[in-house]
Formats: C-alpha cells, structure tokens, sequence
DNA sequence: CCTTCATCCGGACTGTGGTCCGGTTACGTG
DNA sequence: CACGTAACCGGACCACAGTCCGGATGAAGG
C-alpha cells in the first residue's frame, strides 16, 4: 500500500526513453532554426536525432504532438502567468481586465510562432483541439466568462478568433497586427 | 477586333476537359457515397472515372478543390438565396433577422455535410480561405454589418464560429446542434 | 481532308506522414 | 546476480497527396 501510483501521468520513462525524447526535442530544434519549418519532416528528425522514426512516433503521437512539445515552455510561461501572476493576467485583475490580457499575450505567441502553430495543423486537421493546452484555455475562459450568457460558447468564439489558421489568413490580407489585436480585444472585452 | 475576350473566366475547355470533369465528379459522388469520405481519395478516383491521376488534379487543382466542386450546387443555392430570394434570408429581410438567417442556414449545410467538409481540410490546411465562396459570404456578411464597429472583422467573427473544425469539436464534446445553434445567432444578432 | 499547335492525358515518380514487427534492452523480483 | 518480461528500438513498409513529361488529341484554318 505504500506505493500508490500517485496521479502523476503516465507511469515513468524509462531512461532510454527520456534520452531519446530529449534528443529528438534538441535535433527538431535544431531543424527548424536552420531550416525553418520546412525543415521539420519526421525523417529529418529522426535521422537528425540519430533514432528510428518509429521512436519519435512513440513519444509523440504525431507531428502536432512534437510542435506543441516544442512550443510547451512558452505556452507553460503563458498558463502560470495566468494562474499565478501579478495583475492584469494573474488572478488579481477583473475578469474584463484578465480576458482582454489573455488575449494581447496569446496574440504576442501566436506572432512569435505563427509557422510553427500553422506546422502544426498540415499534418492532422482539428489538432490543435486535442492539444491539452486548448482544454485549458477554454477553462480558464469559460470562468472569466462568469457574467455572460454562455460562457462556454463565449470562451469558444474567443478561441477560434485566434486560430492561427484564420490570423494567418488575415495577415495574409494585408490586416495589420494592431488591428487584429484591437479587433480580438473588443470581442473580449464585451 | 470583333473577338475580344469576354472577361469570361476560362477560355472555355476542351471537349474532352469537359468530359473528365464530368466522370471525375461523378465517379468521386458515387464513392463519396457508397464508401463515404474515406473512399475518396485521389487514386481511388481516377480509377473509378477511368482516366489518370494527372487529369483530377489539372480539373481540380487539389482535393479540397474537387471535394468544393461536389458541394457546389448546395452552396449555390444558398447564394442565389441570399442574393434573390425572398426574406428573411434575402435582401427584403433586416439586417439582423438576414444575419441570423443566414447563419441558421448555413449550419443546415453544415450540418448535412460535415464529412466533407473537413475532408477539404485533411490536404491542404486553410483551404477554406481559399474557396471563393468564403470570399463572397465574407462580403456579404461584412454588408450585413454596416452598423458594427468593424463589421469586417464581425464578419469573419461569424464565419470563425462556422468552422467546420471547431464545429465537429463541439459535437464530438456532447454538444447538441441546438445549442450550437443558439450560441453562433445571438453573435449574429448582436 | 490535311496540317499545325496548343492543350490535354496518363501513369510512373517523389516526398511525407504514419504503422508494424522482429530483435533488443532496461527494470523489478527472487 | 541471474532471470523473465514488459517496454522500447529501428527502419522497412504502406497510403496518400501532388508533380512531371513524353505522347496523344482536339480545334481552327487552308
């Protein structure tokens, strides 16, 4: 009884395993600042890492899950500012001031890494749904929602407009980042 | 002088062009529909239409093209609706009683044609943006906005909650196309 | 009917994401 | 320390989207 699993997630790797998860995390790194994202094919990573494919299948599930490992620490940074830092983000502000700042950081991350987020999604359709991160957001909204209708829903439409999909396209229009951003903040200011 | 060329789109295709459009079509709607979308793919469609690989995609430039030509006809009639027909989805109708029109029908389309709707996605990822239909329910839609603030970005607001992506997460998470319904109408009503 | 030439056709080919399975290795137990 | 087993490893393999080009064919004019 005195080794009850705790409710950590899954039930450790094994050395090898790490290492090989760190070595692939460094060599898709490594891709895709010499070579940008088209660099980033399965082959080129495995091959660069020196494993077989099938070990970077194993741990990631597919291509999006290694984007989003390489994008975990910034969004991580972004998650515990949310939960734990100083005003107008953290817990402290109101909930009009919080959604409007959630909104002007996540913008700030979609812009660093908006070919990475866009990678992400060539591969499997709907991905960025079964990130954990998405669920998370989409929590966190739905609270600072409280005064609305439908929260849930609010928090969705506030979601979907920065869908890296869709603000690429507006870029791609010729929209200004200024007038995305003022655009997305009255949405969550409402 | 005398032949100018009518700002026609093409220059009209060739006999035989015309013809493999047609098998191709029809060839991809009788998979489509005794195999659903997992039977549509490429290969499997040229065979059926008898012809080659190279004529699908010289038709359609890509799958999510040739999965747009099937839903055409449906997509045109709910333009010509919105273009002509009666109220409230046609220009009789007030702004926001078309609005809301508007995106109830639309959810019908949706609604009836989910599978290929984001079988358009699986190839090319932002396809949607690139459907010329987009454009033109853009551009309505941002007429429909003229009250708004930015009703351009009102405009793709609505349309990023049509998303056939997010649409099927919202299923998949348990919720009913009622409350979906009534989620996407109030943001057109506002 | 014949010639000319732009257009089109087919299917082999490539690149990429993802799967599979025989052999190997790390870890817990006696 | 030896052993048994579950987890892991690698790379051959598959499916599918999309490209390419030599050869065929339709359209227009003589």
């Amino acid at each position: 009884m005195e080794d009850l699993p705790l409710l950590d997630q899954a039930p450790r790797e094994r050395a090898d395993a790490a290492r090989n998860r760190a070595l692939v995390l460094q060599a898709a790194w490594r891709l895709y600042t010499s070579g940008g994202v088209e660099a980033l094919t399965t082959d080129a990573v495995a091959q660069e890492a020196g494993v077989g494919k099938g070990t970077v299948y194993r741990r990631f599930r597919d291509k999006s899950g290694l984007v989003a490992a390489l994008l975990d620490d910034k969004e991580k940074e972004l998650q515990l500012a949310m939960i734990s830092g100083p005003a107008p983000l953290g817990p402290d502000g109101s909930r009009e001031e919080r959604r409007s700042a959630f909104v002007g950081a996540y913008l700030d991350y979609v812009q660093a890494h908006l070919d990475l987020l866009l990678a992400s999604e060539t591969a499997a359709p709907g991905a960025r749904y079964r990130l954990g991160v998405y669920q998370f957001w989409k929590t966190h909204l739905t609270l600072l929602f409280a005064d609305a209708q439908d929260p849930e829903f609010r928090a969705y439409t506030l979601l979907a407009l920065l869908d890296a999909g869709l603000i690429s396209h507006l870029r791609s229009e010729g929209w200004s980042w200024e007038r995305i951003r003022a655009g997305v903040e009255q949405e969550a200011r409402r």
